[in-house]
DNA sequence: AATGAATGAGGCTTCATTCAT
DNA sequence: GATGAATGAAGCCTCATTCAT
């Protein structure tokens, strides 16, 4: 039984070359920067030819799609479970979503920010995603009384380009903590 | 009759030219990004030929270097003179600074955060200027029991990255209004 | 029938595309000099693109460096061996090393000189090891007492500068033999 | 009175412009090289501005041309005189030669090499007409019976290259007086 | 499926030369 | 006579992409 993360080896199972190249080109990405990024590189880091990354992706910018389009699902996918969850007050899943957009943030802040104002076409829609979740809890818990937000959208888009600023601050506890607090003051949240 | 915003003509003042050059590649880089950005069609772009723009720029580097800086200056001027003001609240200190920071952003944003992103290197500091007056703000007006903030760096951390959010949302005065009370929001201000 | 010496073909080995655009130089520089010489026309002479011509050599620079130091390895070969052998006069080893030299000369003459003299740095060693080759020469024959040449350096330099004079003047064997007769007065050389 | 060497001023004879622009592609010629020669840099070292070269030299290549030419007329000059000089011995001539030439060898070496081998074209015929001195000598110089040399053109091809291999080796008068003796055993000097 | 040598368009930069002042 | 800003051809080099093996 082969290990499930043997690094190399000529041949691989299509998923797993795949990850192999998107892992390169966030590694590089991080280590080098945008412009410093070639094929080369990352076939290289990747251990494969340059060949074989386009049996995979089409082209460079696409390979580059790919791995922003993940790096969207990945941002969206904890806080919709949020508005899934029963019993919850409105501030409570507010602070859910301070927690998991921090946790994110700290995570990929860099790759993130490199891939968004990298590829401008595209990049808007999964960033949306995550606000729309915003928006509906800003509206719901208006609605619901616990909260006291009169233009919604303005609001979600404050909120949404706010959190990042102290994400690099200190202790990751300590940060969601601090910025729970201010999304609580920005929506008005009463005292539970 | 030579009018003073004549276009072309061959010979031209040194800082006349450095203007249309800086010009053209703030023109370039909204239109078609970073990547697309090319010596040649800057000096098009620019109406001169491209050997010229080396007259004036030692290399495409500094060239974006120096439109940076230009736009730095730009953003930190108005904040700064703020501060000196005397006989202000620092809520209205803190509306003004909200009112310049939207006016910024409307007429830079993009260019602004291209700037940033592609220019890591030196492009932290002037942003850096713009949250220290923020900063001293915040504690001089907590200090004054105008505001209530406890974590100053994290919160002028916070509000620094918020305000661009809605910057393109609905007219310059609404946003501008709406933004100046969320600011309000986050640091607890006074009614008046 | 896939002939050995094949000129073209898209793939060839690395040796191969190597030799044609070593070659390609060479005759580049002796038609046209070295400031007509661009990578260009190299690649269009060895018959492949210029990208290709990067595949082999990092650089311009170092192409040239690779051409020398071939010359330099060719040129300091045959007379290196002379030393060696054993049962010869001291005269017939100087008459040796002038028929290899005179030889080096006229396959090499403007290529060599070319090179030495575009290429400063690290173009000594070579030659230096050409002449070190004759300075043991008369040093050995002059203790032998066939020679009598009372300083060794001064003599080595300047029958090293000398020999290419005439390598142009007529047939290979004449020219030999008449550098022969004229090297042999320099050491005065006695008659067998 | 201007002093007649004033080294600047606006306004110059053009026979001074001409020396100092001449003057200043000899210096940085000998500096950093033929590969680093640029007119920008000529002017700035003559103190001129990049069009007034082009007063003085219709082009780069004339530029180097006159320097050349002029280089040639002080390398032949010495040489010649000595054949008119009467009651001279043809050993005495020839030595006076050596001393010529290695006299401005020891002055020259580098510009003279560096402008020789730019300069294919053109370039050999002044080196020729120290060659055709030497040609005299040692035709003359063999009818009278004071030297014995057998093949004179090449002879000379043999000795205009063999007097640069030692000129930089010890003091300029301990070189004269050792390729003296060398070009002596070449052409079979007569003992006075 | 995988390779990597080969390609060639296109980018940045230099610099000889021109010409209006 | 002198200037130097302006020009633009041309050089070096990079790198996304292809394709024969």
């Amino acid at each position: 039984m082969p290990a499930k993360t043997a690094p190399t080896g000529r041949f691989q199972p299509p998923d797993v070359r795949r990850r192999q190249i998107l892992d390169a080109v966030a590694a590089l990405l991080l280590e080098d920067g945008y412009e410093a990024l070639t094929i080369s590189k990352v076939a290289a880091r990747a251990g494969v030819a340059k060949g074989t990354v386009y049996l995979y992706f089409a082209s460079k910018q696409e390979l580059l799609t790919a791995l922003q389009a993940e790096m969207w699902e990945r941002m969206a996918e904890r806080p919709a479970r949020l508005l899934e969850q029963p019993d919850l007050s409105w501030t409570e899943r507010l602070d859910g979503l301070v927690a998991a957009w921090v946790a994110a943030e700290r995570d990929h802040h860099e790759l993130y920010h490199l891939l968004f104002h990298e590829l401008g076409a595209g990049g808007e829609e999964p960033m949306a995603a995550a606000r729309d979740v915003l928006v509906t809890l800003l509206a719901e818990g208006t609605k619901a009384g616990e909260f006291d937000v009169s233009e919604v959208e303005l609001t979600a888009d404050f909120l949404t380009h706010a959190y990042a600023g102290p994400c690099h601050h200190g202790s990751s506890d300590d940060v969601t903590v601090a910025v729970q607090a201010l999304f609580r003051r920005v929506v008005g949240a009463q005292a539970p």
